[in-house]
RNA sequence: GCCGCGGUGGUGAAAUUGGUAUACACGCCAGUCUUAGGAACUGGUAGGUUUUCCUGUGCGAGUUCGAGUCUCGCCCGCGGCACCA
């Protein structure tokens, strides 16, 4: 026998594969319905390939060969995540343009991809770099320029006051420039933004067509449920109160007010102080009367100096009154001192809070740090975890009773505001509003301030606009241009692509590298013609990434982004496939880039990805990440190099579940070669028999072994778990190994049911049989690719085996297996049952109370 | 801290509505073949008892004829978010 020769075959059948690309092509004029799998498209980096990589693309790969089987018209397309700051990077480092670099990198991908036999439609590589890609990203960005939806504005910053630049986050040490040792400050710049937060609710199409928001369309999509839920956390949505807070100057009341933001208006009774951001213009218009101005601003000079990162880690919270003012609590008219504080978020909600240091934990700390008053409105309700408060206790059991003493201490505790009390409760000593649970409360305390007039129910998101300018070289240029005369003036459509210069010093000199290319940089204005100059920052990758599944559609299209007709004809994807890092970010892109179009009616679907399933993490050997500094990175390479790419992807695919994390094992990889080679020697030494429609020769176990595997392998494959749709494969050929004549018909299904695992085993063992058939008719079929042979159907009559085993227990024992005929009658299990010996031992003499039957599986009779 | 996921042999892991726990594979042990190494093949492989049972799915309760699976309370590990009021 011909020992399997791996290296020979693969090559051989992926070089076939590239002569007959109809193979993985997505058909333009087919009646087959479709189906569009989409891998995340990677980013080429200088790495290579990753065992990751490799698990990803192998599951949609077989699933994508499955579907095409079942007579779906398959797009299975890839593409290059090609701009980014690690290109750059590596330039910067090695000297190589960031072109050449990606270019370089990217071949290799292709290779390494080839070389493990996945089945992409290469008709419609795309590379997010190249002029004929970043024109539409471009064209995206004028897009929502006119409607609007992208804008500039000031945003903070890391400024450098001696570089006289800005700065990103992981340049910045001990609030120091990395580079000139200046000091740092938080700057407001301006920064282009994309105005996701418009979708986050629902909305109407142009057209007058309902959409889901970013947070009503998870409802509708098949996704792991982890990371919708990841999503809706990002988006933050909270319901709560603002509350208008008077402000009185020097015991004279004043015009002005501030709006406080809470969620727990329930426990306004509570409110000791209140706080302002450092951010917040309240003080700014309260200047005159603020009596120690000094300590005010020498604080907000402080924050300003830390960047956001800082402000999170200082663990003490810090924070100066604002003196000559205080706040008018509008329930009970207390005056409390203003503070201010960086804890409190700018950004966020009004940018000022009521603090409550009896029931929320940040001014519980504050509180205490300052010596400030601490009062508690709202106690645990009656019967909480076994703790029972007030009078209620008298209704309960008596052996409840000794935590009565316990209770009213609790009680007492939380209302001096020595114990903290976060959660919902009932609410005390709030006039009116006392004995109401605080869900209650809160209703009833809203209405009343909107009646007032002194506040209003208010959602506020955590999520803010997109910030996408990005001042690096390796990305899609901001086709937007500054005039003197006209302002910013979007480039005109027919002049895009804003070519990215090649000439430029890419070398980060902290402003845009683009700002210094003349040639970029002067222009003359589109509307006046007069002087003027290029936007010279680039936009974030996460926009390239957040429109590509779009392309692939129409991947060569030069008048459009992709025409409507492709885009009805293939969108949305059926099947996403990629890692779990990408639960926030991109995905929400991607969503909000779907949503938008779709308001415009250039799509009539509002959610891109139907279907999305993540592959897990593979860890090292050791059970770590792998990572280069480790040295415990495996390489592909050397797995298809060893054991063949046909084992690779096994291996891979039976590790285990697929979006579990699990760890490399080199010996474990001889487990799917071991296999592989069985398969082989199989379809070589034994003789495969014809034996027509009824092969009455044939044992019956081997035509229900077959029908077992087909209805395993199909269901495994549509639901994804290909870890045990391999071992039902191992299995069949432990059983077949067993024989030595076998029915064709059966080896022939089963190899089909392979091919998706096994893609180049499984067309040499094919290609095998033409010469190897008797009957000639058959000489054509086997000359054709596997991959155009039909997904084998079961007969589910045939999936059942004649005798089964019974299980007979007694008081939810054990105590006797039975063979049994499958189509027995309950009375007979029964009586089969109770006449057994073994388990007579434990019914004699006792009453049989009971007999459950669960057919073809088990008797559990139950005696007294 | 909050949210999510998980905990089953020496190892990776299986297990429809609750219904035979440990399928499949790796590794290990023994045997066959071989000059030998390796490969291949056959058998064994949860623990305790020894030929018949008992105990076993992180820990402790509960529901049930019957729990890896359901309920409650803990412990541990991993991932994400993290001053969002």
């Amino acid at each position: 026998m011909k020992k399997y020769n791996h290296k020979k075959i693969e090559k051989k059948w992926q070089k076939y594969w590239e002569d007959n690309l109809e193979l993985s092509q997505a058909q333009e004029n087919s009646d087959k319905p479709k189906f569009y799998c989409l891998d995340m498209f990677p980013y080429p980096s200088g790495a290579g390939l990753h065992v990751g990589h490799v698990e990803n693309y192998t599951a949609t790969d077989i699933y994508s060969r499955f579907k095409r089987m079942n007579d779906f018209n398959v797009l299975h397309p890839i593409g290059w995540d090609a701009f980014g700051l690690p290109a750059e990077n590596f330039a910067i480092k090695q000297g190589v343009h960031p072109d050449k670099s990606t270019h370089d990198n990217i071949k290799n991908f292709i290779n390494q991809i080839k070389s493990i036999g996945i089945s992409y439609d290469w008709s419609r590589e795309i590379d997010t770099s190249s002029p004929e890609y970043y024109k539409w990203t471009q064209w995206f960005f004028l897009f929502l320029y006119k409607n609007g939806l992208a804008y500039k504005k000031k945003a903070k910053a890391n400024w450098c006051e001696s570089c006289k630049t800005v700065v990103a986050n992981e340049q910045v040490v001990d609030g120091k420039c990395e580079r000139c040792g200046g000091e740092i400050i938080q700057k407001d710049l301006e920064q282009w933004f994309f105005k996701i937060t418009d979708f986050i609710e629902d909305f109407k199409g142009e057209n007058g067509k309902e959409f889901s928001g970013l947070i009503n369309g998870l409802d509708k999509i098949d996704w792991p449920n982890s990371t919708k839920i990841s999503q809706k956390n990002w988006i933050g949505k909270s319901e709560g109160t603002i509350v208008s807070f008077e402000i009185k100057i020097s015991n004279e009341k004043s015009a002005t007010s501030l709006n406080v933001f809470t969620t727990r208006v329930d426990t306004i009774f509570g409110c000791t102080y209140v706080v302002l951001a450092p951010e917040s213009s309240v003080t700014s218009n309260l200047k005159s009367v603020i009596s120690n101005q000094k300590e005010v601003d020498e604080y907000i000079e402080a924050t300003k100096k830390k960047t956001d990162l800082e402000r999170m880690e200082n663990k003490e919270k810090t924070g100066v009154e604002v003196k000559g003012v205080k706040a008018i609590n509008p329930f009970n008219n207390e005056e409390v001192p203003i503070y201010i504080a960086d804890y409190v978020i700018g950004s966020y909600g009004t940018g000022a809070v009521m603090a409550v240091p009896a029931h929320d934990e940040r001014d519980f700390e504050f509180a205490n740090n300052h010596n400030l008053l601490k009062k508690g409105v709202i106690i645990p309700s009656p019967i909480k975890s076994g703790l029972l408060i007030g009078d209620e206790i008298d209704n309960v059991n008596d052996s409840y009773k000794h935590f009565d003493d316990y209770a009213n201490k609790k009680k007492d505790n939380i209302r001096k505001g020595i114990e903290i009390f976060v959660e919902d409760g009932t609410v005390i000593d709030s006039g009116e509003y006392s004995g109401l649970k605080s869900e209650e409360a809160r209703e009833k305390m809203t209405a009343w301030l909107e009646k007032e007039g002194k506040g209003e129910m208010k959602v506020n998101y955590r999520l803010r606009d997109w910030l996408v300018s990005r001042q690096r070289y390796w990305g899609a240029p901001i086709p937007i241009i500054y005039c003197d005369k006209c302002g910013e003036v979007a480039v005109l459509e027919k002049d895009l692509p804003v070519m990215l210069p090649t000439d430029v010093d890419f070398k980060p000199t902290g402003e845009s590298p683009l700002a210094i290319s003349k040639s970029f940089h002067d222009v003359t204005c589109p509307l006046c013609g007069e002087k003027a100059r290029r936007e010279s920052d680039t936009m974030d990758t996460f926009v390239c990434s957040s429109w590509y599944y779009l392309r692939f559609a129409d991947s060569q299209n030069k008048e459009e982004f992709a025409s409507r007709e492709n885009l009805e004809k293939w969108l949305p994807v059926d099947l996403y496939m990629g890692g779990a890092e990408h639960t926030v970010l991109h995905l929400l892109y991607a969503r909000f880039f779907t949503k938008v179009l779709a308001k415009y009616g250039y799509i009539n679907f509002d959610e891109p990805f139907l279907k999305l399933r993540h592959q897990g993490m593979i860890m090292a050997e050791d059970g770590r990440k792998m990572s280069k500094s480790l040295g415990n990175v495996v390489n592909p390479d050397d797995v298809v190099e060893g054991f063949g790419a046909d084992a690779l992807r096994i291996y891979e695919m039976f590790m285990g579940p697929i979006d579990e994390m699990k760890a490399w094992s080199m010996q474990n990889v001889n487990g799917p070669k071991n296999f592989l080679d069985k398969v082989w020697k199989i379809f070589n030494e034994k003789e495969l028999i014809d034996c027509g429609g009824d092969c009455k020769d044939i044992p019956r176990e081997l035509p229900v072994m077959l029908h077992k595997t087909i209805k395993k392998v199909t269901i495994d494959i549509e639901s994804f778990n290909f870890n045990t749709a391999i071992s039902q494969m191992m299995i069949f050929i432990n059983e077949f190994g067993k024989h030595d004549k076998l029915p064709k018909f059966a080896m022939e299904k089963f190899l089909i049911l392979l091919a998706p695992f096994a893609p180049h085993m499984a067309e040499e063992i094919w290609s095998s049989f033409a010469e190897a058939t008797a009957d000639k008719s058959d000489v054509e079929k086997y000359k054709q690719s596997i991959f155009l042979q039909k997904w084998p159907e079961f007969d589910e009559a045939m999936t059942k085996d004649e005798e089964v085993e019974m299980v007979v227990q007694v008081n939810g024992k054990i105590r006797d297996r039975i063979k049994i005929n499958t189509e027995i009658s309950e009375e007979e299990a029964k009586k089969i049952a109770l006449e057994s010996e073994k388990v007579k031992v434990y019914t004699e003499g006792k009453e049989i109370r009971k007999v459950i039957y669960v057919k073809g599986k088990l008797i559990s009779i139950v005696v007294g």
